[in-house]
RNA sequence: GGAGGGUUGGCAGAGUGGUCUAACGCGCCGCACUCGAAAUGCGGUUGGGGAGAAAUCCCCUCAGAGGUUCGAAUCCUCUACCCUCCGCCA
C-alpha cells in the first residue's frame, strides 16, 4: 500500500512511476477523486459525532436520539466511498526506485555484470533431466502419475545433493565471519548480524496474503476451500507478516531470518512453458532471505542480499549473471528488483535462479510493522515509522540442482559435486 | 471435536454503563543539573485520521466485526487468537 501523502501531494508523479510499471494512470485519478469525497463526509461526521458527545454530556436524550440518526445517514454514505477508495489504493503498485532501468518487459531488462565463463564441453551436454533418469535420481513420470505433471521425485543423489546445499547455506549464513565480510564489502562497517534460520508455515490466511500483496494472482496460489488458507508460494510470504502489528526498537535492527521452506505454485498461464524437468513445477524447496531495516539501509540491504547470493553462486562455482530488472517487469510492491541468472549448458542461455526484491514501506504500512527510533541525533528519538523490507532467494533448490548438475556432468553421465558441497554429498553423483 | 478461562498503550497492569480526556509502574523522548555520564528533578510519550496559513481544534482507536444505549474498555452477537482440561494424533 502506497504512502497517501505521495498520493495526494504529487498525483502526476504516482501516474508517470505507475505507468511505467504497465498499471493504469487512471487509478490514481479515481483515487484523487473519491479521497476527496471521503475527506468532505469526514469533516461531517466528526462534526457531528462532537456534537454527540455533547448530547450525552447534557444527558439530552431527544437531542442526542435525532443527531444520531444524522450521523448513521453519514456513516453510510462513508462506507461505501471507503471501500471504492480502499480497492483502487490496493491496485496502485509501489513505485520503481530513481535507479530502475525503463522499460515494458523482460527483454529491457539490464545485465550488471557476469561471473564465471560458461564451460566448453568436448561432448554434447545433456539436459538436467536425461542425466537425472539415467542416473535414476529424478523421476517426473511416476510422478505425474501420483501427483500430476509437473511433480517430480528426487532421489539418491539429487535428493542428497538438495540436503548439501540446504546445509551448506544455513552454515554460510548463520556464520559471523562470513556475513561481516560480505557486508563489508558492500558498505564498510554495514551491519554484521548474521541470519536466524526459521521453519515457517507454509499455509497463509487470505487477509495476511493480501496485506503482504502477494494474494494475487490468485490463479497462482492454491487455495484449500475447507479451512479458508492459501498454500504459500515463497518462504517470503510467511515470514514477512512475522512482526505485523509490532513497533521493532531500532536498537534491534536488521532482523535477518533465513527461511527454509516448501514452495507451492500452481504456475496457471505457463501450459507448455519449461514443461521438461523441474525447472518449472508445482513444489520446490526454497531457501529465503528475509529482513526489516531502517528506511535508509534498504537499498544497501538489497544490496547486501545480492552479495550473499553472489557469494553462495560463486563458490559453487556457477556462471551466472545479475541483472537489474526493469520497471515494467517489477513485482507490484517492488521499488527495485534484481535477478541472478544462471547459465544452463542445455539451454545455452542464463535462466533466472535468484531475485532480490526491495520493498521500502510498501509491505509494512499494510502490515503495520513499524520501527521506533532511539538515537536522538538525527531528531528522530522516540518517533515510529514503518519498517523497510526486503526478501531475496538465498537458493531455489531445484533451479540449483539443474544448474549444479548440468554445468557439472562429465563425459559418463555421472555429476561432479561442487567442491563446497562435497562434505555432505561426496565426490560424484553416480546413481 | 468437547468444556472452561482469557485478549487493555513499547512492556507490565488497574479499570464491570456517565470527568476513561484509560490509574500506578517500567521503558522511551526532551529539558535541567554535570567536563561527560549515572543518579535525581521537571515535562512529554498508543496508533491512525480530518479541518486550519498557523496557533490550535476535532474524530476514531481497549483483539476484529456488528449490535443495544442520549452515553460502552465495561452489556449482547459473531469471528480470530492465547491459556487450562478432556478426546484424537506424529
Amino acid at each position: 500500500m502506497l504512502d497517501i501523502a505521495i498520493l495526494r501531494d504529487d498525483p502526476e508523479r504516482v501516474k508517470k512511476a505507475i505507468a511505467s510499471k504497465n498499471a493504469d494512470p487512471g487509478l490514481v485519478d479515481e483515487f484523487g477523486r473519491l479521497d476527496a469525497e471521503w475527506r468532505k463526509l469526514t469533516a461531517a461526521l466528526d462534526e457531528k459525532r462532537a456534537e454527540q458527545k455533547r448530547f450525552s454530556e447534557r444527558r439530552d436524550i431527544e437531542g442526542g436520539k435525532k443527531n444520531k440518526e444524522e450521523i448513521r445517514e453519514i456513516e453510510e454514505r462513508i462506507a461505501g466511498i471507503e471501500r471504492d477508495r480502499e480497492s483502487i489504493w490496493l491496485k496502485i503498485p509501489n513505485l520503481p526506485s530513481d535507479d530502475t532501468p525503463a522499460g515494458r518487459d523482460e527483454s529491457e531488462n539490464v545485465v550488471l555484470r557476469k561471473q564465471g565463463e560458461p564451460r566448453q564441453f568436448d561432448f554434447e551436454p545433456k539436459d538436467h533431466l536425461a542425466l537425472g533418469e539415467a542416473l535414476g535420481v529424478i523421476d517426473t513420470e511416476r510422478a505425474s502419475r501420483i501427483a500430476g505433471t509437473r511433480f517430480a521425485y528426487l532421489k539418491g543423489g539429487a535428493a542428497l545433493l538438495e540436503f548439501a546445499l540446504i546445509h551448506y547455506c544455513i552454515e554460510t549464513l548463520t556464520n559471523p565471519a562470513v556475513i561481516e565480510s560480505i557486508a563489508g564489502g558492500v558498505k564498510p562497517g554495514y551491519h554484521k548480524k548474521p541470519f536466524v534460520p526459521v521453519i515457517p508455515p507454509v499455509m497463509i490466511r487470505p487477509d495476511v496474503f493480501a496485506r503482504m500483496a502477494r494474494l494475487e494472482p490468485k490463479d497462482e496460489r492454491y487455495y484449500i476451500p475447507s479451512d479458508d488458507v492459501y498454500l504459500i508460494g515463497s518462504a517470503e510470504h510467511t515470514l514477512g507478516p512475522l512482526h505485523g502489528e509490532e513497533t521493532i526498537a531500532e536498537a534491534d535492527l536488521p532482523i535477518r531470518y533465513l527461511g527454509f521452506s516448501t514452495a507451492f505454485r500452481r504456475e496457471a498461464g505457463s501450459y507448455g512453458k519449461d514443461t521438461r524437468g523441474i525447472l518449472r513445477v508445482h513444489q520446490f524447496d526454497k531457501l529465503e532471505m528475509e529482513s526489516f531495516v531502517a528506511p535508509e539501509d534498504g537499498i544497501t540491504e538489497q544490496e547486501f542480499f545480492v552479495a550473499v547470493q553472489e557469494y553462495l553462486m560463486w563458490s559453487l562455482e556457477l556462471p551466472y549473471q545479475v541483472v537489474f530488472c526493469c520497471a515494467g517487469d517489477q513485482g507490484d510492491p517492488d521499488a527495485r528488483h534484481i535477478d541472478i541468472e544462471t547459465w544452463m549448458p542445455s539451454q545455452k542461455k542464463y535462466r533466472e535462479t535468484h531475485s532480490a526484491d526491495y520493498m521500502g514501506d510498501y509491505q509494512a504500512r499494510r502490515l503495520g510493522t513499524r520501527i521506533r527510533r532511539t538515537h536522538a541525533a538525527a531528531g528522530k528519538g522516540g518517533k515510529t515509522e514503518f519498517v523497510h523490507m526486503n526478501d531475496a532467494t538465498a537458493f531455489a533448490v531445484g533451479r540449483t540442482l539443474i544448474a549444479i548438475m548440468e554445468n557439472n556432468q562429465l563425459c559418463d553421465g555421472t555429476i561432479e559435486v561442487p567442491k563446497v558441497l562435497q562434505k555432505y554429498a561426496g565426490k560424484k553423483i553416480t546413481g
